[in-house]
DNA sequence: GAAATGCCATGCGCGTGCTGGTTGTTGAAG
DNA sequence: CTTCAACAACCAGCACGCGCATGGCATTTC
């Protein structure tokens, strides 16, 4: 998957770029509209991201000039916060979604998948893995059928360890794709929540849905699709 | 008002979607034929938008099978340019009138506008879930048989919440879809309205149509078409 | 002018996220 | 094999803040 990523402010950039590569995305960078027009012409990106705000060529008339010679790569809007006209404006430009500034990497990533599920043409909201299946839509839970309570950060938590199944993770990336940023490094938050996730999820142990390497972080090790 | 959009390419439904939402409908998307028979057999849309040409399923035969089973929902139908024949049976197939593409956006809008209003002397669009049911022309609400009466924004928060039943709804989304501009974002007018509405759909506090989820929203939880 | 409706300000209760401490487990070194 | 330190699991309690509830004010409508 290539996304393109058209932000003016460097570090912004970068960060995006980071938490994508991390989702196995090929991406590639853009500081200016002009520019990000050429690449998006170019390439057959699979997503692209468009800051409104950005230098030589603003990001409604990147998208609509992009629209206009027919590229639809599906686009991601990144606007200010409150301006409300901003984004329907996008929309009408021919963005596919939007978000606000200063939004949750969290929400990108969310955005950025569903978008390119979408485009693939599978609607589907749910993740199963094992007997353990989860809506995104809802934020259900369920598991043997049952349906499963969680707060808003056991929630967060599992949803995460389920996008990447059976991949290693460590205690930071979990907490930095939890919180937006600024959180305290000698905190134990992360175990309580699997703590409390794996109570939840699997009050007789016997399942162990989420085993632990120590020092090097968790692993969801459910079989998804089952 | 709500519109349902059967087109295969992706972008002219999305950006048919966009200009419907920002006339205030909710528009859902469906990619063939066979999607769109399901879906427009399942909810009470206000209009449909056919394109003839769909996967699985062509426009015609959706149409056909639709007025079989007695589905009076109005239908705009899509035909390629040129086709005469195409027209008459489209028409002839149940449709309320055509449009060839390429077309302009403002002539659909006109289009749907109006046969949303030649429909309104036609049965009632209602939808109903558990013993709420909500008709959206006239924008009368009934519980348990009775009319529940509702202010105008109580109304549109019910409606934006039967339209995306189960769906958690931040209160942001609400005010987004609620309020024409944007709005103080440290006020609790979702929440006052909320109330009122609980209070008045569920005065004894039986049916907890509207659950809350800390930190996150509201999820409507009834069953549509029960 | 009265009634209705939308919005704001305030207080309160409680769920939830987080902290601190203790117990348990692991693995490496002696 | 034993020891010990480091790490994680677990517990329980606290406090902050979210959402509920209410009353009052402003604005609109008839």
């Amino acid at each position: 998957m290539r996304v393109l990523v058209v932000e003016d402010e460097t570090l912004l950039a970068e960060q995006v770029k980071n938490h994508l590569m991390q989702q196995q995305f090929s991406v590639d960078l853009s500081h200016d509209g002009s520019d990000g027009f050429f690449k998006i012409s170019e390439y057959p990106y699979d997503l692209a991201i468009v800051d409104i705000g950005l230098p030589k060529l603003d990001g409604l008339s990147l998208i609509r000039k992009a629209r206009q010679q027919d590229i639809k790569t599906p686009i991601i809007l990144l606007t200010a916060r409150g301006s409300w006209q901003e984004k329907v404006q996008g929309l009408d430009a021919g963005a596919d979604d939007y978000l606000t500034k200063p939004f949750h990497m969290e929400e990108l990533l969310a955005r950025c998948n569903a978008l390119i599920r979408r485009a693939a043409g599978q609607p589907d909201p749910t993740l199963s893995a094992g007997p353990v299946s989860l809506n995104s839509r809802t934020q259900q839970v369920w598991c043997h059928g049952a349906e499963v309570p969680l707060t808003a950060y056991e929630y967060k938590v599992l949803e995460y360890f389920m996008l990447n199944p059976t991949k290693v993770i460590s205690k930071t990336e979990l907490t930095e794709h939890i919180y937006d940023q600024d959180f305290d490094l000698d905190s134990n938050v992360i175990e309580v929540f699997v703590l409390r996730l794996r109570k939840k999820l699997d009050p007789d142990g016997e399942l162990k849905p989420i085993e632990t390497l120590r020092g090097r972080g968790y692993r969801f090790n459910l079989a998804v699709g089952a």
